[in-house]
DNA sequence: TGGGTTTCATACCGTTCGGTTAGAAACTCA
DNA sequence: TGAGTTTCTAACCGAACGGTATGAAACCCA
């Protein structure tokens, strides 16, 4: 197979485009005119490579998840619960104030309602948040066992406020929200933390 | 002037079907014949009653924050900051996982995202969340005065922590989790709360 | 009963939506 | 150079969008 014309964009550049695209506007307040003109891709390639809106969609959380969610994994993987805490409440704030990336987080901003004949959209969104709190939980019931937390703490709901924090401050990022005003609710939620497992 | 043809929608009934649609379904997720279909109201009248969809959500989100968020004002009047607080927490984690309406809240749902030409939608709904925290500010700055507060306590970064945990919860029940589990997240949150002002 | 008035249902407006087709353009290889 | 391949530009598709015009239907009052 020898080549034809060459392409005049880079597939993986162009992905990244398409994630700010609808980590800014959401899925349905992104138009394909907006992905072509952000990716520097022509209609017609955009199907060819990408496969439609909701394909590329995927591809996008995909591609997000592994790169600007990796201080998530990063945090699970702190030695103890209180750590793990802390890391991802402070790295939260920063990853949703990114000076050269949107505010707040794709998977609340890409679409947290949506119309009828989109509902799969933010049902899937939902469900990928709360496989994150999933993971967090099952870390907390690991720390349980290791002794590090006490033994009739609730690692479900631990994980749970967590998350809550961090979507709030998500939200409060998007709204415009200065990181430094963030860090100081991150600081109270991190006093929570050490107060419910501190006894 | 006499009376024309009787209308078949009570106008008050139909605002309310209206802020369920743009509850569920968002601004841009909604469109004007679900608004039409759910309201009972036939398209020329909506205009000529409601005058076009960004006018009718104008007056959904005055509808929605008279009725559907007089629990936060009920909080604010609350004697001491830590009922403030207590009050808010509690009653937002119920509004948000009523039976007979939409889970989440609609300053929320309404669109955190939009498309270039709707940002001023995304935006007006986080100006008014800011808003309200701010009344949460100022009346936690009214109990420093009272000495009901300490004087070294941060009124802003108070406020800003109980917003955030009610848009976490809000973000929460939208994506179902059930209401006993959010309220295990508000004990925890009111536990940072209790130990910030008690020194 | 017959104006006057208001709301009804319906058809229509231009625009934009997501998605596709047609053919010219730019490359590799022989 | 010329066949083969791929991506390019550009026009096009039906459907749905927000919004409006038209005329019939249902009321009050005289």
């Amino acid at each position: 197979m020898p080549g034809g014309r060459p392409r005049t964009f880079d597939e993986d550049e162009a992905l990244e485009r398409a994630v700010e695209v609808f980590w800014r506007q959401g899925y349905e307040g992104t138009s394909i005119t907006d992905l072509t003109t952000a990716m520097g891709v022509n209609k017609p390639s955009l199907y060819a490579v990408f496969g439609g809106k909701a394909d590329l969609f995927r591809r996008v959380i995909a591609h997000y998840a592994e790169h600007d969610m990796a201080y998530a994994r990063a945090a699970i993987a702190e030695p103890t619960a209180l750590q793990v805490a802390q890391r991802f409440l402070r790295d939260n704030v920063v990853a949703v104030t990114l000076d050269d990336k949107p505010n707040g987080c794709l998977s609340i901003q890409g679409g947290v309602s949506c119309s009828t004949e989109n509902q799969d959209v933010s049902q899937f969104l939902a469900a990928s948040r709360l496989a994150g709190e999933k993971a967090f939980a099952d870390r907390f019931r690991l720390a349980i066992t290791r002794g590090d937390l006490p033994a009739d703490t609730d690692p479900d709901a631990l994980a749970r406020f967590l998350m809550v924090v961090s979507e709030g401050h998500a939200i409060h990022a998007a709204a415009g929200v200065p990181r430094e005003s963030l860090q100081k609710s991150a600081a109270i939620a991190e006093q929570a933390f050490k107060a419910m497992i501190t006894r």
